[in-house]
DNA sequence: TTCCATTCATGATACGTTTCATGAATTTTC
DNA sequence: GAAAATTCATGAAACGTATCATGAATGGAA
């Protein structure tokens, strides 16, 4: 069933013109062309308000300028606010994205990706929780947060140092004794240096801590029990938290607050990634800023890029300390 | 530049099985095909690895199997929302979603369904900031929320009926005397009626009322003047309060908190859209919940009916009050 | 004036798929 | 058992584009 509207095509063009189809051709992509008969097909294709066909023109050059972009979900606001980005700047390049929400489902991510197979789209941009994923050959495939191998790009926020500046910064508010909070997985192979930055600043800063990590399939409740058994007289036996995640951040400070718990002055709360309820300008909690436009940009730009193979595997993004009113600064 | 990595095609396939070319079509769609030859393709296809290609497929069929969705972000978390849940629906249906971002730009929008002439998109869904927008011809369109024509399709929550709503369950936790904020635009239709049905339910139901809208243009602080002028010795003159968007109920409920005003203890507060910060079980502020899944679930299934102009011109989905802890109920 | 180099429009071809008309082989009907 | 009806594989054509080899026309150099 060939579709009803049926628009004008280069022959309809070239025939208005009365000149011949390759003409048409190299008139609509920029190559020379004697004037006169530039200036007679541009006249005959705004005549017959020709557009081109996108499916012709990917049959035929290999290449649909469509990037797919594999990310959980739209819902968790830095997944968000990562779309937003890669959209632009996949826009600023003349491309398309193709989102596909995989919602940490393996075997989703699996199937988005053969669809690169079948050559809708050019590349592969991708934040995936299935660490034994096969990437394909032959297409340009981008990582994010996930160290795959060495011929697969990964950009990343510098996790470690984001650890590093939490602890820092925690010391430099005041506080004696600190505490980490995070939600483990075998997958987020990069955003595990949080852990490993700030247990390193805490160590070189001789401040005392403690690591607590929800393992995968642990309810929340287990981190209730956490805290349960720090306290101590209605106090908790730290004053400064570190959160893997604003979204974990934003749950235990509700959490706390529910104990009788002050934040921040009984305690400081530091979370991850830099979120911003409804585009506000105020962060929702004091956090560690993900350079998510940047991120965005560099996955834009490396998985465009003709030589994949010269590029660097672990590309690490600076990241920057936000207050958003859960500690003293 | 054809590309360099040629993958199988089906006359591959119909050379490894020896068979013709029209016959491994007819497997590939699932038509009538006898059974040696059926197992002999499957074989050649389970052996080459053939994927079909998706250009070569529209080119011939005129069709991409692809729905646009044109909406302004993915930061507001009601977009985010709504993308999330149209993305499900039309996999359902196995179809693929091209994303566009307006931020709610006019141009972008006339831009992006210009895109829908190129044959790229079968069809398109719109959250629309241009009320003279040309809607095309010759391709499935509907609209959430806008309300241009009897011959667009526009898929809407009962505004309405959620004002009322709102009203009523503000004067049933013992509100006297209540108020309405909201951002006016030209443009939002149907949100407007937000407004109308808030304003009646007030009359019928004996409650004093106000309104307060910010016009195109005006800053926010227009909203502090009103709130500000509506205090005397530390209290307000109303102790109820509907707001349009659970996005501007949570920036003004920051606003009271400031000015010293309890939530919901002096004032309950009311938003609407039914928004949760990071998919948590609870709604960031008491809130009209609006039927996001169904208003997906209808775009999909009328953009993609086959029918499209016996489709009823305006579907209002009901909505329901959900409590936040900005209210006392 | 002749010849060569350059410019540039032409027409044919291929990309991978679906569909249509054709005809061979099989089954059904009287 | 012959004719008609059915089943089903075949090969060709078409979808709209980009590109390649071809050749005509122009301009410059000898």
């Amino acid at each position: 069933m060939p579709k009803e509207k049926n628009s004008p095509t280069m022959a309809d063009v070239a025939r208005e013109a009365g000149v011949a189809l390759g003409t048409v051709s190299r008139v609509i992509n920029g190559q020379q062309v004697g004037e006169e008969f530039r200036n007679r097909v541009e006249e005959a294709i705004r005549r017959l308000g020709y557009q081109y066909n996108s499916s012709g023109r990917a049959l035929r050059t290999g290449s649909t300028n469509t990037i797919a972009f594999i990310i959980p979900n739209t819902i968790n606001p830095f997944f968000a606010l990562l779309v937003h980005h890669v959209n632009i700047a996949l826009e600023k390049r003349g491309c398309k994205m193709l989102l596909c929400f995989t919602e940490y489902d393996k075997s989703r991510e699996a199937e988005f990706i053969q669809m690169a197979r079948q050559n809708l789209v050019d590349g592969i941009i991708a934040l995936t929780y299935n660490p034994s994923l096969s990437i394909p050959e032959g297409t340009p495939f981008v990582t994010i947060d996930r160290f795959f191998s060495s011929s697969v790009p990964c950009i990343a926020s510098d996790n470690f140092g984001g650890g590093w500046l939490a602890a820092q910064k925690l010391k430099e508010f005041g506080c004696q004794s600190v505490a980490f909070i995070r939600v483990a997985s075998t997958v987020t192979n990069e955003p595990v240096k949080r852990k490993d930055g700030f247990v390193s600043a805490c160590v070189d800063l001789g401040l005392p801590f403690e690591v607590m990590a929800l393992e995968d399939g642990q309810p929340f409740s287990e981190i209730e029990h956490f805290l349960a058994s720090h306290m101590q007289n209605g106090k908790l036996s730290f004053d400064g938290l570190f959160i893997g995640t604003d979204s974990l951040a934003w749950r235990i400070i509700r959490l706390l607050r529910g104990m009788g718990i002050r934040v921040p002055e009984d305690v400081q709360v530091i979370g991850f990634d830099g979120i911003r309820m409804f585009g506000d300008m105020e962060y929702t909690v004091s956090t560690i800023v993900q350079p998510v436009q940047e991120i965005a940009e560099t996955c834009v730009s490396t998985v465009l890029s003709k030589h994949l193979s010269s590029v660097p595997s672990l590309i690490c993004l600076p990241v920057t300390y936000a207050c958003g009113g859960t500690t003293k600064a």
